[in-house]
DNA sequence: ATACATGCAAACGCTTTGCATTATC
DNA sequence: GATAATGCAAAGCGTTTGCATGTAT
């Protein structure tokens, strides 16, 4: 999505280009999988700060324009990357903590299984696997 | 697992067989999917209170033990069930917040393929698949 | 000028922790 | 009797909200 395409996005529905959300957007371009309070403490070494509810608010309106995505790697803050670069799934192991990726072509028969059978459409970009890598099984 | 062998597996570890444990164990039998506050109130529903960092507490050490799972089935709080139950997959719908479950052989393929390509062994009793369900999309 | 967006601080829901008391072993 | 488990209350973390102020349109 070009600059201008997402400002015009947001002005159709009403919303207005503030330089918070700008920050905030270029912040979850930059750290990928990154919490909340990270992005805020990304945005603040660059700029003057952004308080952590505008964070929130703008994580959540951005989610809303299908711009990013947030899923749960752990028990604490969800993290949020670009939605265009979600296309893959998250694997964590219980045990060490590690997170790698696995390439959507491995999910893919699944989530055609489920849509299929059951009609569900799997949102992929949430779908995160927890069990043991291969290190610690 | 018998009354009397997850007694002495407690027993086994050091650990010590208390009225709470067992109410708390029952209740997760008795309400399936039930988070920590649901639980709590089931107990008190029959006995006399137990206190909800008492849950807290059991349902650790019951999941230590091998005897329950949870699962993040919304934004809340999460829900437990037996570990012998576990056996599928739960799609949430991020619409209408319908929770259904896939049979385990649909989910089997899925599992093989993380495990032959990347050592990924799944925790299915964990995994939890956000999207849309057939009414919603 | 008119909303909408922000910052701040307070409240929130869920969970954990410290410590005195109680109960199992 | 020794030690683990509980209850209680306070604190913790992540998040949301109300409201006055600021700012994009």
């Amino acid at each position: 999505m070009t600059e201008t395409s997402w400002h015009e996005k947001l002005r159709a529905r009403g919303y207005r280009v503030t330089p918070q959300r700008q920050l905030v957007l270029e912040a979850v371009k930059a750290v990928d999988h990154a919490t909340p309070e990270e992005i805020c403490a990304r945005v603040r070494e660059t700029a003057r700060g952004v308080n952590i509810s505008t964070v929130y608010r703008t994580l959540e309106l951005l989610e809303e324009l299908g711009m990013v995505t947030h899923t749960h790697l752990g028990h604490g803050a969800p993290t949020y990357h670009l939605a265009a670069e979600a296309n893959h799934v998250h694997l964590v192991c219980g045990n060490c903590g590690e997170i790698s990726e696995a390439r959507p072509e491995l999910v893919r028969a699944f989530v055609d299984s489920l849509d299929t059978e059951l009609g569900f459409a799997t949102d992929v970009h949430h779908l995160t696997v927890f069990g043991r890598c291969r290190k610690c099984r």
